[in-house]
RNA sequence: GCGGGUGUGGCGGAAUUGGCAGACGCACUUGGUUUAGGUCCAAGCGCCUUUGGGCGUGGGGGUUCAAGUCCCUCCACCCGCACCA
């Protein structure tokens, strides 16, 4: 009997696939399209497990699809441009192009043998000319509409590598690579104007019943619409032409309770009022060192100062509140000032108590509440309140009610309005970087900031550049930074900022509609391709990729690149767990952990040690698969060893797919042994003969009742479900006593409903059991209702709820008949003792309980 | 602190949505075949047990003839956000 061997399988049906061009897509207004994408993969150098299981898990929803019909897109690309090309340059010389290149040429070769169901001739990547030419011409059509601009912004700056840092490249108030003290600079930088989207991007997670409810929530919570009142606080006597002080409060109900107003260091009057007093100074300073670093401002005490000032209550003017300088208010938040109301606001009880500043109830709950003592008393937004000072004309309400009534009090009275808030901030782009793709535009003495021409677009990255030296390389690009003005035609500057990584990413799946179009989209291709029906992706992209791909597929929309049709860019999201392994460490002299490679343990049984040394060998909790730990398992030897179907099969089994599935050399054995094993089923059932057996029809059955199951749960995305099903649809198989030709049917069936999962193997199973054509292309299988149902049926025979035995009975029998014979049988008969049940429960097909 | 999620055998996890808890896989035990085998085949495998049964899906309570599933409450862990006004 002929054994599996992938080596030789595999790469025949790809060929084949290849040939027959099953997975080129084009347009077929015949069939309903579906449109399924992976989140493309930055081009590293290798490819790993979790490629592996993304790619994996879109292929069998592309393979299903296709089964069922449909007409499939199902591209890929390289997300090229980012950090880590020319972090290489400047670390092993070379270029960032070149490394780029070579990965992606490294990559796709490590791709295909996993046997993706992929159009592979619409591939590209980011940093190709085509791609962010047409990226660029998208930017000036951002620029016409309004939905680009430019502002101050402070950035993390490294005096030593003479570049711009970001937050996660600052460790300790230090640079990763110079180990610098990093400093704050204004730079004028790039803006998407998102927050024109905000209110919409908003409204319309609504509608996105196919996304996860956590990267919704993520999302939501991200654009932080918060609804409350602005208020102005008339001071007392004014300084220096200030008259008031505008405070914005979500919580308006506690207004009664205000103890203080508190302004942020960086506030106007709190930069007026250091020129007049040097304590005041001194603090304002010392709190910008502190606010360099944000894990320093989190563990900093609330501290503050007395500005002297007061205002008036605006409902009690004759109640004067101190006006404070406080560490913890932050300028960006709102108006960057707000009243402290300690009774019922942790943090401002806090603040209080340390300043001795009066602590006022607003109000009592209905069962009054205790005196505040060290805890704020925060009423549940349900809860019904009494003001202590009822001056809205209420004086009994909810949260949500006491809320609405305050505002429309301060309306009337005309000290405060109503405002949303975002916490949403508009999408700074620029980076001060070489590769990435560069902003199209000019500076101009005399004109100003022009956008390039169209013509003269894309504007190329000059590959003559060195990075020996710290700094932006087309900074000191005289050849290519100056440039003649696209206006006036007197000399002039390029803009040396290129865009950051998420433009690319945030339309590349329209573009992956047309690929090649000389505009960087064709309306015909993305009017039928567009929306993505199924994304998968990690979620480590929960929130800026989806939001910023939501905004440019509106963007887009209103400078015409996307149909009307076109509302959002992924229909359904998935995202899936990552591929985690254990880790194994010995110990240095210093007892510091050394880590091993897979490849050079040994376990057997309890232990582990190095092969190499004999040296037993610590074992550490399952983790992501990173390089540092060395707990990597390269897909490569995988599928060197087992082959593709193997490694796939194995990331599909036992996790769900949206959970971590840990990865083991025990379950890798299992998954090939399995697969052999449908494989010498399959061969066994080769030879042809009509023979029937006893089990012939029991079989059948078994075969609709997968395929049904098997079709629910990929479709339900539960493929460690569907794999289990098959597990069990192979026993039987194994074990039924049933003709050749039965055997025949259902491997056939089986190697159909694996191919999603298992396609090289499918393939193979299929051509030997006189299957036609490839299975790639075969119609999915659709269970026949009627074989779903038993003739007869076991019904358990429960005692108060405890099941106690069992009958076996027709399918369709009568209710009472039903009845009598559970009632008939021993143990009912035993536990009623002659008596009559009080009750009688049959659930037809079901249960019975009796209760006695 | 706010938000989201998870909790089921030794382990990963199933459970047609309120109807036989533990499918399927791993690990383990026993037996068999071929044995060079880490192959293959068969059987067993939640816990307790006086072998009659009792208990059992994080803890407690509730609804129901019936709860892993619904409700209340508490606990633990994971993830995200956060001096958010």
């Amino acid at each position: 009997m002929s054994r599996l061997t992938p080596s030789e399988i595999e790469p025949k049906w790809q060929a084949a696939w290849a040939e027959a061009g099953v997975f080129t897509a084009t347009r077929d207004g015949n069939r309903p399209k579906y449109y399924v994408l992976e989140m493309f993969p930055y081009p590293s150098g290798r490819i790993h497990m979790g490629h592996v299981r993304n790619y994996t898990m879109g292929d069998v929803i592309a393979r299903y699809k296709i089964g069922t019909g449909h007409n499939v897109l199902h591209p890929m690309g390289w997300d090229a441009f980012g950090m880590p090309a020319e972090n290489a340059a400047m670390a092993i010389g070379g270029h960032p192009k070149t490394w780029t290149y070579d990965n992606i040429a490294t990559m796709r070769e490590q791709m295909k043998p996993l046997g993706l169901s992929i159009d592979w001739s619409r591939e590209f990547a980011t940093c190709d000319p085509e791609y962010y030419g047409q990226q660029q011409s998208i930017f000036l059509d951002f620029m016409e509409k309004g939905l680009v601009y430019r502002k101050d912004a402070m950035v993390n700056w490294d005096p030593v590598d003479m570049t711009v840092l970001a937050n996660e490249q600052v460790i300790d108030g230090r640079g990763w690579r110079s180990d610098a003290p990093v400093e704050r600079r204004k730079l004028t930088q790039w803006f998407f104007k998102i927050s024109d989207f905000a209110e919409d991007l908003l409204e319309a997670l609504d509608g996105l019943d196919r996304w996860p409810e956590k990267v919704r929530t993520m999302q939501a919570n991200w654009i932080g619409r918060s609804r409350g009142l602005q208020i102005a606080f008339e001071l007392a006597t004014p300084f220096e032409g200030v008259e008031r002080i505008e405070v914005y409060t979500t919580r308006p109900d506690t207004l009664m309770g205000a103890g203080f107003v508190a302004i942020a260091p960086d506030h106007p009057l709190a930069e007026a009022l250091e020129a007049g007093n040097p304590e005041i100074a001194a603090f304002c300073a010392d709190c910008r060192r502190m606010g360099v670093s944000e894990t320093d401002a989190e563990k900093a005490e609330k501290t503050g100062i007395d500005t002297g000032l007061r205002v008036k209550h605006p409902v009690r003017p004759e109640c004067g509140l101190p006006v404070w300088i406080a560490n913890f208010i932050i300028m960006d938040h709102g108006t960057g000032a707000i009243f402290g109301c300690p009774a019922h606001d942790q943090r401002d009880l806090d603040f209080s108590r340390k300043y001795g500043l009066p602590v006022v109830n607003a109000f009592t709950t209905l069962n009054d509440a205790a005196p505040v003592a060290d805890k704020a008393l925060v009423p549940i937004k349900t809860e019904k309140v009494r003001w202590i000072d009822h001056f809205a004309g209420l004086d009994v309400a909810t949260g949500e009610e006491a809320i609405e009534a305050t505002i429309a009090f301060a309306e009337k009275r005309g000290w405060g309005r109503r405002k949303t808030q975002l916490r949403l901030r508009d999408w700074g782009l620029s980076r001060q970087r070489y590769w990435g793709c560069p902003i199209p535009v000019v500076h101009c003495d005399i004109c100003g900031i022009v956008p390039e021409k169209r013509e003269n677009l894309p504007v190329r990255l000059p590959d003559d550049v060195s990075f020996g030296r710290p700094g932006n390389p087309l900074d000191r690009h005289p050849t290519w930074r100056d440039t003649p003005c696209p206006s006036c035609g007197k000399p002039a500057r390029r803009e040396t900022d290129t865009m950051d990584t998420f433009v690319d990413s945030s339309w590349y799946f329209v573009r992956f509609t047309a690929p090649r179009a000389k505009t960087p989209t064709r309306d015909e291709d993305a009017r039928y391709w567009m929306n993505v029906d199924q994304y998968i992706g990690g979620i480590e992209h929960a929130i800026l990729h989806l939001l910023y791909s939501r905004f440019f597929a509106r963007a887009m929309r209103m400078c015409g690149h996307l149909p009307a049709s076109a509302t959002e860019p992924f229909d359904a999201l998935f995202t899936q767990g990552m591929v985690t392994h254990e880790i194994y460490a010995t110990r240095d002299g210093k007892g510091r952990r050394i880590y091993h490679l897979p490849s050079d343990v040994r376990r057997d049984e309890a232990r582990a040690r190095l092969k190499a040394t004999g040296e037993p060998v610590e074992v550490i909790a399952s983790a992501k698969m990173s390089k540092s730990k060395k707990n990597v398992v390269d897909p490569e030897d995988i599928i060197a060893a087992y082959g593709a179907d193997t490694a796939r099969w194995f990331v599909l089994s036992d996790s769900p797919p949206e959970r971590d599935v840990e990865w083991t050399a025990a379950g890798v054995d299992a998954a090939f042994k399995h697969l052999n094993r449908v494989w010498r089923l399959a061969a066994a059932a080769k030879a042809a003969d009509d023979a029937e057996g006893p089990d012939d029809a029991m079989l059948r059955r078994s075969m609709h009742k997968t395929i049904r199951g098997v079709t629910v749960d990929i479709e339900a995305f539960a493929f460690n479900a569907a794999v289990a099903k098959l597990y069990a649809f192979t026993n039987t198989v194994a074990k039924a006593d049933a003709g050749t030709g039965a055997k025949r049917e259902a491997l056939r069936i089986m190697a159909q409903l694996m191919a999603p999962m298992t396609p090289h193997l499918s393939e193979e199973i299929w051509h030997i059991l006189g299957g036609e054509g490839l299975i790639a292309r075969a119609a999915w299988p659709v269970a026949d209702p009627q074989m779903l149902v038993e003739d007869r049926v076991t019904m358990p025979i429960q005692i108060n709820g405890k099941r106690k035995t069992e009958i076996s009975v027709p399918r369709d029998m009568a209710r009472e008949d039903v009845e009598k014979l559970a009632l008939a049988s021993d143990v009912v008969v035993k536990a009623l003792a002659g008596g009559r049940p009080r009750k009688l429960i049959v659930v037809p097909g079901r249960i019975v309980n009796v209760v006695t």
